[in-house]
DNA sequence: CACTTTATTGTTACTATTACAATATAGGTG
DNA sequence: CACCTATATTGTAATAGTAACAATAAAGTG
């Protein structure tokens, strides 16, 4: 009696909620960020299919409703689609959710398609390959990809500005900046991040201590780098600490 | 000729993309803070619906597609549904997404329903009414709020941890405080935001300081409040500046 | 070994923060 | 009105953090 009173209230607000019809299209896209030559990049497609043919845009695609118990997780679906699209399966160093990006007018088809937009990093990432319906995957640096010059699909460029915008962000008062660097790295190679990143020079000297004097920031190997070929003292190698935040930012 | 490819185009990926119908319904949620008898609360409502009757909730519901050309813009539904739901129709001071949240088992319906969460603060707001078929609108002081005594809906207590750590960490770094108060304010007002969102004390010679000496913080009216009727140096009334992130953070 | 290069540490001036004390300005009271 | 209390605001001195830049360390090269 009991399980046939829930079962009644539910298909009954489940009827409710449908009324109308009011489902949309869910689709997922990323900004995934490396630092490729000493620049900073972000990984576009261009696009092989209508509408927006021969756009460049994030990678990306419909959360699909067939896969799972009941359809995928939204972050699942970005992670599948960048693969998909890319050939991109290492595992990223961090993702996270940007937000979701809804206006009526961002996708030109009759169907409407609100996009949660994630925002992630990887570090020394193998080159991509087109994949599937794309003819055309590559890292592209930011600077470029937010000019005027590069036609985005959909409301791309609002996007990828938001991530450009929320990397810088967090540089300062995360420490996100390893992520961009490999499981190994110096303290120069983690400034470099933050010069990158920034386009400012920040004085070596300064960063070492800073660095140094936040707790969980970078652990010390106890081991040299190689040292380069023109000489100079070879710099310790440190690897990720496992602080997220720091109690003093790394100030622009 | 050009304009026939193009509807083609148009049809043929509208049809890829609806094949196998992967839509969802899209809700929104509003965490909407306040400081109410110097206690920090958020907006709930009383289901009277199943799922999760009588249980407590951030008001929302769904994006309606019958609104507008294409269906609502997201932010537009959170509003009219906090109306229709709780009464409240004045302006917000402040109001911004939060992130998305599509976890295959939030909604326990049949139809998968992904929601967009907002976070809003409101100053000096009038009490709630309860409307449609929601029983009851009502303040809820946060602590109370997120404990375990509260039966929260859905995935609401994620969404509300969520929100209250997003303001806490706002008002570190912008000027976000001032949203709490009303048109005009004191200073000592204005700490009292921090103490009770932080419940932590802050020395009121050094806040007062800090603030002054942050540009497009506050701007001084020229005017004094009514002293208390318990006697004290009237306070400077101030209102709330232009500035909307800080160059320097105030620390908790 | 001199010289170059890069990493790391020191030094000093400067700026910001903190804790706490002092002063200012109101209302209330005898 | 002198005096007390309460709150707001300003001052001060010790401390801590930051910034600019100089000095030293540790490699490679010829």
């Amino acid at each position: 009696m009991k399980s046939k009173t829930l079962v009644d209230a539910l298909s009954q607000s489940s009827k409710a909620l449908a009324s109308g019809d009011h489902r949309v299209l869910v689709a997922t896209d990323i900004a995934l960020f490396t630092i490729k030559d000493g620049i900073f990049q972000v990984l576009l497609i261009k696009r092989g299919v209508p509408p927006f043919l021969d756009f460049w845009a994030l990678p990306g695609g419909l959360i699909r409703m067939d896969i799972g118990e009941r359809g995928e997780e939204p972050e699942e679906a970005a992670l599948r689609e960048l693969k998909e699209e890319t050939g991109l399966s290492k595992d990223l160093g961090y993702l996270e959710q940007l937000g979701a990006y809804g206006a009526p007018n961002r996708d030109p088809r009759e169907q409407r398609v609100i996009s949660i937009a994630y925002f992630g990093i990887g570090a020394s990432l193998e080159d991509p390959e087109g994949g599937r319906d794309t003819s055309h995957a590559t890292f592209v640096p930011v600077e470029e990809a937010i000019s005027d010059q590069m036609n985005l699909a959909f409301d791309h460029r609002l996007i990828l500005s938001d991530a450009v915008a929320r990397a810088r962000a967090k540089l300062e008062c995360s420490t996100l900046a390893t992520q961009f660097c490999g499981r190994e790295f110096t303290i120069s190679e983690l400034r470099k991040v933050y010069e990158t990143i920034w386009g400012a020079e920040l004085d070596a000297g300064n960063f070492q201590k800073k660095v140094l004097s936040s707790p969980g920031f970078i652990i010390d190997l106890g081991r040299n780098a190689d040292s380069s070929q023109t000489g100079g003292r070879p710099a310790k190698l440190y690897s990720a600490g496992t602080e997220t935040l720091l109690n003093s930012p790394i100030r622009r």
